[in-house]
DNA sequence: TTGTATGCGTTATCAC
DNA sequence: GTGATAACGCATACAA
């Protein structure tokens, strides 16, 4: 493959020259301009960035590390994610962490090697001594949707917890009383968040929030199904089951539809996160919605603002609540 | 940041004996590899694979370029793609397309400046001069779920015929004998083949494909709704709609319950792809799978062959038709 | 405005 | 088994 040097000769100026005009440096002649560039056609020349970012200490690299790619919701994140940084002229290289610490460690590792610009982080549940040494080797780094109690590192996330009151008080008017929750992981911020939200929110609406209504799933639809099947074989089953993510979600209707249950008259659903399809759904799901390219937009921006070595605030930005019809909610068409 | 010098220094050896500690070669003292795998630990040290790409000429990194990260097929195959090449030592870069040929060109770009090791495709519609270079340049590459004409390039896709054929027969035994189809962008192998597919099965089946009931989106939500719409809107509407992709099966489902329209008694509807929430929609919506996850493998494993210069084959995976009830089956539980 | 020369952090080729 | 040193391809300080 044509190097600089081969460019060089081909156009009858030295390798400096060349650099130059590549990195449209001011101080280069038109004239020099002109062959360079026609050499550079000629050969078909592609600048080697490896050796680039060797010299320039820069790799225009962003390392992402998601929980889960084929969850939609981190699809929506990394999508826009993706998008913002290329309009900055950054690539984003993405780490699916499958929620699995050693994982998410195993990309932290690699990116860091690879020597990404910065990295973007939806933390796994534990603090992994390698998160550790990022925060504290100081490296641009941002926690997105998530954050990590105790370090010192901006994030962006949204705040669910309004949401949830209002979703709770709507259910309430609706007339059930017996809401169950299937809850996040109690490790990740998120998962203990919506729970203590979920907990506040029954309280502040006079209603009962039962033990054995309440469970942690992985926010992967498996334990969604599983949780939900252990409240539906309860004696007494919740009236509402209210999941802690999409996922989870699909999970419990799964179940749902196994038994042969009817929503929302057999047991009513709602979900934290919305996905496109909920609409589909028969009866439409309601549900609380993250602004998830938001989230994904300011994460990048934040993240660049770091790498210039400028401070930065986190970002929370509210969910809101979508009224549909899962939990017999009366029509209104 | 700490180097392998600084590493060397700390432990009292040289840089080569670092090195070779660092990649394991067999050429080195216990007492070496103990005093130095200290110092590492001591110092941080993380190595700098920008350095030693540039020395060894390999990123041990693929590129991955896609159609839309949002649409639920592609995100399985990312998935697949990322899980395999992990497993064999690669990290890989996923570029976003958008199905916009100067995006994929962008992408091509980048990652050829970032030297990855290998290419793997989902081209979009038009044979770009990038992509012709690519493959003059003879890097390795593999075309992934699409591929281009006249192009010697290997390519790993699903085969949608059969399954199509057994689609139209199905529907033909349901009584219906208007059927329109979403047709894919005539300039992508997958849109060519599907439509070809239908038609073929059409006249197999002894029915009509009539001209107005044939039109081509663009793989996305909504060209899929607006042509649902113009369907609807004929003296005459098809009395089955078939979707080329997930995406435009969410579209038609759009439009059909905007007009309050019930599936299947005033329209049926049946998708190429199937995706998870099909299940739950009511009712259940017939498709075709692709063996999405299958694909990804083959393709990283195929590509990995290239990159030992080993020739390979393209392989072509059948889809199979999936029966649910959007069609009018009737209930078999 | 242009060219020469040095170094970025690593691996690999030699000698020892 | 080990160490000195020359590349790898590029950007840039400095000289011209």
């Amino acid at each position: 493959m044509a190097g600089i040097k081969d460019v060089a000769a081909h156009a009858g100026v030295s390798v400096a020259t060349v650099s130059r005009v590549l990195n449209d440096s001011p101080k280069v002649s038109q004239e020099a301009r002109t062959k360079v560039h026609a050499a550079v056609e000629a050969l078909r020349y592609r600048p080697n960035a490896v050796a680039r970012s060797l010299r320039t200490e820069a790799t225009h690299t962003l390392g992402l590390i998601i929980g889960d790619i084929l969850n939609p919701f981190f699809a929506v994140l990394a999508r826009a994610v993706e998008d913002e940084a290329r309009a900055a002229g950054y690539t984003v290289v993405i780490g699916n962490a499958d929620e699995r610490p050693e994982q998410q460690d195993h990309y932290v590792r690699t990116l860091l090697e690879h020597r990404v610009d910065g990295l973007l982080i939806c933390p796994t549940a534990e603090i992994t001594p390698l998160v550790e040494d990022c925060v504290e080797a100081g490296g641009p780094l941002v926690f997105l949707d998530r954050t990590l109690p105790g370090l010192n590192v901006p994030s962006v996330r949204a705040d669910g917890t309004r949401a949830i009151h209002e979703l709770v008080e709507h259910i309430r008017d609706l007339g059930h009383r017996r809401i169950a929750f299937i809850s996040g992981p109690e490790l990740l911020s998120t998962g203990r968040e919506r729970t203590q939200a979920f907990l506040d929110a029954m309280r502040a609406n006079g209603l009962e929030a039962r033990e054995e209504y309440v469970e942690a799933g992985d926010f992967q639809e498996a334990s969604g199904r599983g949780i939900a099947a252990r409240f539906l074989d309860l004696p007494e089953p919740p009236e509402v089951i209210f999941a802690g993510d999409n996922l989870m979600a699909l999970g419990a209707l799964d179940e749902i539809r196994a038994r042969g249950l009817r929503i929302p008259d057999d047991v009513a659903l709602a979900s934290f996160d919305d996905v496109a399809w909920f609409v589909h759904v028969d009866p439409p799901i309601t549900a609380i919605a993250q602004p998830a390219e938001e989230l994904g937009r300011r994460a990048v921006r934040a993240l660049l603002e770091r790498i210039q070595h400028r401070p930065v605030e986190s970002v929370v930005l509210p969910a809101r609540l979508v009224i549909r019809r899962s939990c017999g909610e009366t029509e209104t068409r």
